[in-house]
DNA sequence: AACGTACACTTAT
DNA sequence: ATAAGTGTACGTT
């Protein structure tokens, strides 16, 4: 299967992905882009859509390693929502810490949303960019206000 | 293959 | 606020 490789911003960043139909291979946050397209669902969901990117795959969530596991695990963690790196840990049976190993490590973020892991006391970290991660977080509780508020007040 | 160190943490003083 | 505990990974013997 063809490898193919794009770009989209988010906010102040490029989005770079490399992909091939629809498994993820690579995702980072850079301060330059690269030609080419990203997949539909990372398109949105970098301008602001409440898109579920669950219906990609990523190359680092299958295998039965310690990894795979907390990826998995990561993955359930729904839009607009955080657990905590013990939560993580618990659901993969293994530590906080590796978790924490395993987010720094992330190949593919976003597909992976490791930015909705946070510390129990705190935001935890994010790179390369904490900043990132706190717009990310924004975006999602915005838009889930919204359809909330959608929800209510009509 | 063992060892030391480093961690995007957590829980108990 | 600080320290002790924690599991895993990774580089260096």
């Amino acid at each position: 299967m063809e490898i193919l490789e794009g770009s989209c911003r988010f906010g102040l960043w490029f989005v770079q992905v490399r992909w091939s139909a629809d498994t993820v291979h690579r995702v980072r946050f850079a301060e330059v882009g690269i030609p080419g397209a990203v997949p539909e669902p990372v398109r949105k969901y970098c301008a602001g859509l409440p898109v579920d990117l669950t219906s990609l795959a990523s190359i680092a969530a299958h295998d039965d390693s310690t990894y795979g596991r907390i990826y998995r695990a990561v993955r359930k963690v729904p839009y607009g929502k955080t657990a905590t790196y013990g939560e993580i840990a618990r659901d993969a049976g293994t530590g906080p810490r590796v978790v924490g190993q395993a987010m720094a490590r992330n190949p593919t973020p976003l597909i992976i949303p490791c930015h909705r892991i946070v510390a129990a006391h705190g935001i935890g970290g994010f790179s390369p960019s904490i900043e990132i991660k706190e717009a990310l977080l924004a975006m999602e509780r915005k838009n889930l206000h919204k359809i909330l508020l959608g929800k209510t007040t009509n």
